[in-house]
DNA sequence: TATGACATGTAATCTGTTACATGATTAG
DNA sequence: CTAATCATGTAACAGATTACATGTCATA
């Protein structure tokens, strides 16, 4: 229904914020944990949390009380919470996997928790499906340019290749595990 | 001795424009090569190669004679090729790895044509070092959070370990052809 | 009481995205 | 001749980076 043009930051917010938080608690996550990709600066969260506020999507109430400096702390609102469960659950392209690979994998951290088992299953398996053709793609590419391109082009290629592998069998991994834990429900 | 501040595209386009190339012809470079993630929008192509060009890093000449639409060709000149080196050859740290995988890759693939078989030794070894730090760090994470987090995030931070480990065998076997072929030579 | 960490913000600037505009050339 | 593609650009806008500004609290 809403148009939902909301960069990756703020979708990464929203996850966050299913913990009530300050933005400076924001700030250190994205700093101290392998979310370090995120900017963290303040340049960049409070500008984003009040874009999100303006939304509707969270709401700041300043905490008054003990420690007593001025200290605003964020939770997510129904609205916001919902448009966090869409977002996690879109399905996953082959755009995603070179764009954004960090923000599909924080999409799949946060699932569970999000929107359920059942849904991280689903999410795996369109990982998987939109794995097969960029892998097939990288394979004919490296076929074409092996005799001509210089080694160290080549072997990034191969890179590219093997992190892919990489991914697949993790994904399956995945799956077995989830399709275990649901089938044991 | 500059300052050096040209954003990643900058950069892609430099490595590209080892060989002299329009403006169009780069596009379908980014949009049809596994360089999808670099933009390739006409808006962010045309202004880079003008701050290029107004940087003294390449020149555009128009191509008079045949086909006789208009089309510029862009040249890196001895500056342009100097800062291209400079770059690719810059030690890999570990924010490179985690704000900037696909820009690493990058340097390396252009790395043997721009400056020679020992660099590319020189990068793919400071990957590695790079890499073992990052590598402990996500495992201290995983053995913290293996109890309390729920099966979604334990399964990305194991994504993150898998990942990386497949960079780390690349790395070797990528090192010990190197090592062969100089040795060779 | 002075220093540094906590906590929040703002302003200037740069870059990229989106969408549109323009003209030249080739194919049907 | 018309449509599609080639090839280049521009303008409006949103978002991030950098650097700075502000005030609070704890501790030495």
């Amino acid at each position: 229904m809403s148009p939902s043009k909301i960069p990756a930051l703020g979708y990464a917010l929203l996850g966050l914020l299913q913990k009530p938080s300050s933005g400076y608690d924001l700030r250190k996550v994205f700093s101290s944990t392998s979310m370090k990709s995120y900017s963290g600066s303040p340049g960049a969260i409070y500008p984003a949390l009040s874009r999100l506020e303006k939304a509707g999507l969270i709401r700041g109430t300043v905490e008054e009380g003990s420690g007593l400096r001025r200290r605003q702390i964020f939770r997510l609102t129904a609205k916001g919470l919902a448009e966090l469960k869409i977002w996690i659950a879109l399905p996953i392209t082959r755009e995603d996997l070179t764009s954004g690979l960090k923000t599909v994998l924080l999409r799949f951290a946060l699932s569970e928790t999000a929107v359920g088992a059942s849904a991280s299953l689903e999410i795996l398996k369109s990982f998987e499906a939109a794995l097969q053709p960029q892998l097939q793609t990288l394979r004919e590419q490296l076929e074409k340019t092996k005799t001509v391109a210089p080694t160290s082009a080549r072997l990034a290629l191969e890179c590219g290749i093997r992190s892919y592998e990489s991914l697949n069998e993790w994904a399956r991994y995945s799956i077995a595990i989830y399709e275990e834990q649901i089938k044991d429900r």
